[in-house]
DNA sequence: CTGTTAGCGCATTCAT
DNA sequence: ATGAATGCGCTAACAG
């Protein structure tokens, strides 16, 4: 059985009231004691190996040090370089995470934030793609801040930090206009979730300001961020317009479906057709052809935007700021100038 | 403000006393309580919004329903699968997880389970290689059980879940046996952490097996497990035993640097040299050539270790059950029959 | 079957 | 500067 150590014993041993170990204890009050007594108080705590229970602490403070973070599945390599981001930030402010995966299943989203809130979170980070607006924006009208990640609302109502998906794509789209591509599609994410319907508005506008044409048949979309949705998508694209010489993915796995679909019809990557995916997932440096990629700050959204809610948690104000991180592109050996 | 619905507020509007409100909203209880006045509370709480503060029963209770989860590195794709296993396992039975990261680093690992007890953890499962074994026994012996994942102790004092290292290297050494290698190398893991040492002694074991010699100077040991440690060891490796046809790595990241180390001597893999790893990390199958490894059920060892955990809890009993689940071989392209 | 009481461990009044 | 008392929200033990 675990024998806890309650603040009691600590004022047995030390021969004070278990009010005065309290004060002694907490840093902030520690002034209002007694040196000698403090340093007796603080020896018995020691020598009884006393550990405050922060849940009662939480009881009465009416804060648990806890944060909730909202994640579709951390199997997705795209998140644990974001949740540590998170984690390390937090952690310095004596927060722990209380982390679920929600598989983008409304379902199972709102059980999870609802055991979290009777956990008594003081915060939520969310990364979902497709949480139900209305349940976290509900949450945060009843006092409990969010923040979101890698997704921001249209009308911009909660606090965001995202990568600028536009820049990300123009960097893309820039890349193989310069190598000499002309005739170049998009393998689109899913539209209803923001970084699919913001890569494809980015691909539009990258297109366009490069003064080439972006016509609906080079654009085909995947119905989720996988390999094997990539795989179809390209293969109706390229069923399409067979002359298309390269191609922007919304994604890493995507492009590499894209790879598979390439290998399916005997295309040679990149000496026939180029491809560029976003994300640098861990391992796509070394795929056949290493990939050419947009590579975002994973570990830098984390932090961003645990900063951001450690604002929102000091100063109690609903603040709705959005942060747009700047990506860079990772160029390898899956782009290249098209075959003459 | 979050506006906190206490129980005292069900009562005052089901016109109940509080602890009868209690009573109906917990099933265990609920037989105590007239189903009419059990409808009227719950009618009520729903009304109202009531969510009930898991905190302040486990003041009471003494039981937070979390468990503390320790992980080396969440960024290393070896553990999100087990992680999930965990989640999903114990999310059943009502159990939050509190993952933390400890980078292996002893500082980190204890300030990390001392916060993790003042939250009242209900147990730990701890995926830490080389966690400080002092103090998870001392943990444990404080009556907070703790379940061991991917690596065991030699006394087997603690209850763990781990693969078959000798049998997963087995699997390994018998597929290049069979396809015909006969001076094999070895490019071991850091022998300090359990799964090096154990795969190490396997490779021993299943070379003297086939009937093989395994002299000093075909094996060399990474000093962690990165592809750059993989890729020196490799080198030191070949440097002495250039004869060498095959090599089994300890790991899939070794394993990759053994193939950067190919790469810089102009090997061709797996035409001149045969490669295993183990591990079967996502995406090794899309490298050139597809990596032959060793799988483990990732999320099996997690699910396993949360049933152990689980028991635990209920009984309170400290067992110190060992499971080895078993690895399975996955052949793909970088094995083949030796040269001629 | 329901009301009452007490107390989990702590921080915070208010007294002294 | 310290002691005493109160209550956070809930459950459990006891009355009735």
């Amino acid at each position: 059985m675990r024998t806890q150590v309650t603040i009691r014993d600590v004022a047995r041993v030390a021969n004070v009231h278990p009010g005065t170990v309290s004060r002694a204890l907490n840093a902030r009050t520690r002034t209002l004691v007694n040196p000698e007594t403090a340093e007796r108080v603080l020896r018995a705590a020691q020598d009884l190996g006393y550990r405050p229970n922060s849940i009662a602490r939480g009881l009465k403070t009416n804060r648990s040090y806890t944060v909730g973070v909202l994640i579709p599945d951390m199997t997705n390599p795209l998140f644990p370089p974001i949740m540590r981001g998170i984690e390390d930030r937090l952690g310095e402010s004596g927060y722990t995470l209380l982390t679920v995966n929600t598989d983008n299943d409304a379902e199972r989203e709102r059980s999870h934030v609802e055991a979290l809130l009777a956990r008594q979170v003081d915060g939520f980070i969310a990364a979902t793609a497709r949480l139900d607006v209305e349940l976290l924006a509900e949450v945060a009208a009843g006092g409990v801040p969010v923040i979101l990640v890698n997704r921001s609302l249209e009308n911009g109502s909660l606090p965001a930090v995202t990568v600028d998906d536009h820049q990300g794509i123009a960097l893309a789209v820039e890349h193989v206009v310069a190598l000499g591509h002309r005739r170049i599609g998009h393998v689109g994410g899913p539209q209803n979730v923001s970084t699919g319907h913001g890569r494809h508005l980015g691909f539009l506008e990258a297109m366009s300001a490069a003064g080439l044409e972006a016509p609906p048949e080079r654009i085909t979309f995947a119905d989720a961020y996988s390999e094997t949705a990539g795989l179809a998508a390209c293969e109706q694209l390229l069923d399409r317009e067979p002359d298309i010489t390269a191609i922007i993915a919304a994604n890493d796995r995507l492009a590499i479906g894209c790879c598979d679909s390439f290998d399916r019809r005997g295309l040679s990557c990149p000496d026939q057709i180029s491809i560029v995916g976003f994300n640098d997932m861990p391992l796509v440096d070394r795929l056949r052809p290493p990939l050419t990629t947009v590579r975002i700050p994973q570990r830098e959204i984390g932090a961003v935007a645990a900063d951001l809610l450690l604002t929102s948690l000091g100063e109690g104000s609903a603040q709705t700021e959005q942060i747009l991180l700047e990506p860079t592109l990772v160029v390898r050996g899956s782009t290249q100038a098209p075959a003459g």
